[in-house]
DNA sequence: ATGAAAGCGCTAACAG
DNA sequence: CTGTTAGCGCTTTCAT
């Protein structure tokens, strides 16, 4: 493997030369310049960017933080923070956290140790106590899930508005017995899509039922479907569920499905998140869409935009009801 | 942002021995450690990592290619990769390709550049030629999709194998009209599937016909609601699908039940990869698991050991048979 | 327009 | 057991 060194050496200039072809830096003859790209062709020279990246400090390594691979919610966001990353030559690590603060630990101390620029969090789960620390002195965004007042810049969409929407959509569709699939509250937007839940409720003058109230540890379709049993229990079954997530309002559906009754004409069911899934599923699902890929390409250009020592304001983005099969008769 | 020049100052030592206690050589006295470590608390200090790889001339860091992140079959296999990795000291770069060759390019350069350690693809369209002249000079395995003697070690199951197992389940179950959706045949995988697929046939003396093996360019649902389409307009219907991946049978799924026929009772349906998913569809499906946790474990090993410069051999990994409701009636 | 030289932060060979 | 020192490969002043 050739070095800078031996590519001055060979093109018969001086390695400072080499580096200024390199960087594409103006101040270069052509008939200098043509020599040293010859001599970097000739010793198939590829600069190494662990001698760069020491010298300028940086790594252009971006962290992304997801609790987990397997959750299709991320996946579009992902996709916008790869492409606006990729553009300005920023490559990213997608850490899956499982939500445990010893493997968070092993990405934050990447960061610490300037194998990389700075993190875009996605963890609801994060221990918000460390992060907010590592944020004094580290280029640090949330995404979608965030924390009030924390100083750490975020992106987000209006949960309140779009969980009141979601069930306002039912409400009008006639429904008055509308349960809740939520998950844990110590989540703030499981506490923001709750509150307009009961927001819709309550413009029609519909009492919340503790009973219709359910809670989950975790978004995932096994907790949906077990969520779905405890409510079909129920001895006055609702006639409409809001799931807080795509992912248990399909477990949501697939329980009513095998209880042998009927989406939506027995139970209606809406999600969110509008992950790709919700439209193979039979019948397809009623969702709230957020700006996934929109939502990470503004996180990624706030990073970078943080990284460059610009000061970066939190934002908050537009979401869409989609209406499909599983409320539409 | 203290550097180890400074810990050594405050405690009063050379940079050498702090560099040892890093490193936790044995070669240390109590005392001095002792001393280190307390100017290591009290200056925050965090050893920076580009500094000691370019020193060390690694960069720990692996890269994964896949052609598209959200496709659920790689989740398990990105934590077979991921865990084994990181109990190694390595962190893991997903990269997802697209399939696009300039994309690709993006990601060889971090490995001939020195930013990556060696490269996990599992792109099967990816540009073999690329590949095969960069493993002369670099790490890489493949995982899953494989070149025959390409001269790149690879972790695979046997395809074939799984195929005829798959259709052979079918059969047994009283199938005899029964069609194919397969992908490209310029993939290796799809080439070993369909040649299952003709052998189980074949043993029970059934001839293939053409008008019942469909080809799509991609394996995505819309893909297999496409190619269910075209099944159903054939005057004679097959009585059994098989799928050559599982989100292309999600697709056929959702078509057949469009269309008012029945999974299992008028169509049977068998996919291929066991992806979370295709126990959450209605009916759930019946498939082909491989054992992706270990493949991708396996595969991060190899890598690590091609790294540290050891010969790895390539390696065949079992599947199983996962009988589901699309084919029980 | 080009070169000489310093230095980013670290490890490791060598000396003592 | 510890210190001195060279050097990994690069960028970037400062001269010329």
């Amino acid at each position: 493997m050739a070095n800078i060194h031996q590519v001055a050496m060979l093109a018969g200039v001086s390695v400072a030369t080499v580096s200024r072809v390199l960087n594409q830096q103006e101040t270069v003859t052509a008939k200098t310049r043509i020599k040293v790209e010859e001599a970097i062709k000739k010793l198939n020279y590829e600069p190494n960017l662990l001698g760069r990246n020491l010298r300028t400090s940086e790594s252009r390594i971006l962290l992304i933080l997801i609790p987990s691979i397997s959750n299709p919610f991320y996946t579009e966001i992902i996709k916008g923070i790869e492409t606006t990353a990729l553009s300005q030559h920023y490559n990213i690590l997608l850490c899956e956290t499982d939500s445990n603060p010893e493997r968070e630990n092993i990405y934050y101390d990447l960061v610490r140790k300037k194998m990389a620029d700075g993190i875009i969090s996605m963890d609801p789960a994060v221990n918000i106590e460390t992060l907010i620390k590592l944020a004094q002195t580290h280029s640090i965004i949330q995404c979608s899930e965030y924390a009030e007042d924390s100083g750490i810049p975020y992106v987000t969409i209006n949960n309140e508005e779009a969980a009141y929407r979601a069930v306002k959509h039912l409400v009008k569709l006639g429904h008055e017995r509308i349960a809740i699939i939520n998950s844990d509250e110590k989540f703030l937007y499981a506490r923001q899509r709750l509150a307009g839940y009961k927001r819709a409720l309550a413009e029609h003058g519909i009492n919340p039922r503790d009973s219709y109230s359910l809670y989950t540890h975790q978004l995932g379709f096994d907790y949906g479907k077990q969520a779905m049993k405890k409510i079909l229990k129920l001895e006055e079954k609702p006639t409409a569920v809001f799931a807080v997530s795509d992912l248990l309002a399909i477990g949501a559906l697939k329980e009513i499905n095998q209880s042998g009754l009927n989406v939506p004409d027995d139970i209606a069911v809406v999600g969110f998140d509008n992950i790709d899934f919700s439209n193979m599923t039979n019948p397809t699902l009623t969702t709230i869409s957020q700006p996934m890929y929109k939502m990470g390409s503004i996180a990624a250009e706030m990073l970078i935009d943080k990284i460059k020592g610009k000061t970066v304001e939190s934002i908050t983005l537009d979401h869409e009801l989609i209406t499909r099969e599983s409320t539409s008769g």
